[in-house]
RNA sequence: AGCCUCAUAGUGUAAUGGUAACACACCGGAUUUUGAUUCCGUAUUUCUAGGUUCGAGUCCUAGUGAGGCUGCCA
């Protein structure tokens, strides 16, 4: 529809292509399975398995590989909701699903290989020690008193430490790469250290695992990815990443791009808050309708599409900004606008009577489900001589610009008549209990009258025929604008009023609405969104 | 402090070296049987200083500001 947006990766991929360095293009989206996927996650799931489809006349795709080569941090129910997620969000993978485990031989072999031509070395200091001969941003490190032992001493220790000779910390793997480097990252960094933990994709297999730094420029170059995307705070690993596939028996040059994180004001986007948010149960789990992550804004009604968008307009950049939440929140409304089913609900009832309405009589008024979608059809709903309206829709001393309910005043009950306010009943406190008015037969379907102004239509559900239930309300999570500066730590700026639960009065054809289902509210109109509507098959 | 990266309205982005623009937000108005939507309109922008050039947001130099890097995490 729109004019194709490009960014500076995607100039580079069409300049690939047309100069035949590629002819086509594979890319990767390769989450660590050690927590759930969010928001933030949108943008790398978008940028990679969007340019592959852009590119699907090439042969071009994405693979999604999870990226487990820690076996501390790693769990079964992460992948699962992984997958989970990037199908909601709208993509697929395929037949490339992958494991980053599923290499762990392919990069010991490079490992070996690195060794017998004196790229790497058994290190047996400790870790302090390590970390401490490293130097600093301004000092050069110092090198291991290791680090000139022979190719066969090197070969013999290596495999002491898959044999499981070596307890953990007692050796690591380092490239041998020169100390003084001003890149931190390129002093000799460690490659596999000896982890004893059962994995959860090989068990009890292996005890020594690569590092990050080794393993992905191996994964990507053993699945022939052309470009490896990520983002911004792996800048600095990119001569390192560039080293290993130049040193490593591999059957593909990957070039590793990076681009900036999508943030969000209001929200916390990291795994580890995330996860304490859960622990400390301020939060009903990751997919609560609150949390940031997918599967929460699957829950809270957010639809993918919008997020899509989102992320269609945020584009691809290397500056590291802040985007308003208001961005995202306009494209949820904008696509729930067009798609979502209207409903009526009152949520702080008051009984209004239509005194002119006969006893014990209801007529059937048919609703259209979306004004904006005319295929949504249409809805029947009874009209009863009591029904609840919203508190506020009435004010015995109303200012201006108020243009509903008021002494004498006029409104429009949404798809039936213009009604008439005549009084009103208030208790001891002076709160008012009840409403009364008349109807204005022959107002159903037509303007006002001559001499009657009537400027709102508000919701109204019947006493009689309505159905009470239990209706969530969801708000930010956060009051403040960057939780993560927040003084007391981004939990002590948890909105307290983030979920309100109230009993309802909706129409009849809500009664079985699941709690979660998200209500889009608006002055005088409720969005509803249909959980269903959002997944495929569900 | 050393290295790397970035800098365009409040926010996110666009502009073969040639009149600085779009979306959101904001404010004002019109329409409206959702105070929604829709439609019009106002206001606000190239970090600073030099240089190259007929002409610089774009190229060069310096400065400033922001982010990243001293895990046996990814």
């Amino acid at each position: 529809m729109d004019a194709p947006k490009t960014d500076f990766i995607r100039e580079i991929i069409a300049n690939d292509l047309s100069t035949g360095k590629h002819a086509t293009i594979i890319t990767r989206f390769p989450p660590e399975p050690n927590g759930y996927l969010h928001l933030g996650h949108a943008r790398a799931i978008c940028l990679n398995f969007g340019i592959a489809l852009e590119n699907a006349a090439t042969g071009a795709r994405c693979h999604l590989r999870f990226d487990d080569t820690n076996p501390e941090k790693e769990e079964t129910e992460y992948v699962e909701s992984i997958k989970a997620d990037v199908k909601w969000l709208g993509f697929d993978w395929g037949e490339h699903l992958y494991f980053a485990s599923d290499y762990f031989e392919f990069y010991y072999d490079c490992a070996v290989h690195l060794i017998k031509n004196g790229l790497a070395y058994v290190d047996e200091q400790t870790a302090e020690q390590i970390k401490e001969t490293r130097g600093s941003l301004t000092v050069p490190g110092k090198p291991s008193p290791w680090r000139d032992r022979s190719v066969e001493e090197n070969l013999e220790l290596f495999a002491k430490m898959r044999a499981g000779g070596f307890e953990e910390g007692a050796a690591v793997l380092r490239a041998r790469i020169d100390m003084a480097s001003p890149n931190i990252v390129m002093r000799d960094p460690v490659i596999y250290r000896v982890l004893k933990a059962t994995h959860h994709n090989t068990g009890d297999a292996w005890c020594i695992y690569p590092m990050y730094d080794f393993a992905h420029p191996l994964e990507d170059a053993k699945e022939r990815i052309t470009h490896s995307l990520c983002t911004l705070e792996f800048e600095i690993h990119r001569p390192f990443y560039d080293w290993v596939i130049e040193h490593c028996p591999v059957p593909a040059r990957p070039r590793q791009i990076e681009f900036s994180r999508l943030n969000f004001t209001y929200t916390v986007m990291s795994k580890r808050k995330l996860l304490t948010l859960v622990k400390q149960g301020h939060v009903a789990g990751w997919d609560d309708p609150r949390m940031p992550t997918l599967s929460g804004a699957r829950r809270r009604g957010i639809p993918p599409a919008a997020i899509r968008r989102l992320c269609e307009k945020t584009g691809i950049t290397k500056y590291q900004g802040v985007t308003d939440v208001a961005l995202l929140e306009f494209e949820i409304r904008d696509h729930l606008n067009k798609t979502a089913p209207r409903r009526m609900a009152v949520l702080d009832p008051v009984k209004l009577v239509i005194e002119n309405w006969p006893e014990r009589t209801a007529e059937e008024i048919e609703l259209v489900n979306n004004p904006e979608d005319p295929a949504a059809g249409t809805r029947h709903v009874s009209l009863t001589r009591e029904v609840w309206i919203e508190r506020d829709d009435f004010m015995e001393d109303p200012p201006k610009k108020f243009y509903r309910l008021g002494p004498d005043r006029h409104v429009r009950l949404r798809g039936g008549y213009i009604v008439k306010c005549t009084g009103w009943g208030k208790d001891a406190d002076g709160r008012v209990t009840e409403i009364r008015c008349e109807y204005l037969p022959g107002t159903k379907g037509s303007d006002a009258p001559e001499g009657v102004q009537c400027r709102a239509a508000i919701h109204w559900v019947s006493a009689e025929r309505g159905v009470e239930a239990e209706v969530r309300l969801y708000d930010r999570l956060f009051t403040a604008e960057d939780p993560d500066a927040a003084e007391g730590g981004f939990v002590s700026v948890l909105n307290p009023d983030s979920l309100k639960t109230v009993r309802a009065w909706v129409e009849p054809s809500l009664a079985g609405v699941e709690p979660e289902w998200a209500c889009q509210f608006e002055r005088l109109g409720y969005f509803v969104a249909d959980r269903r509507d959002h997944i495929p098959g569900e």
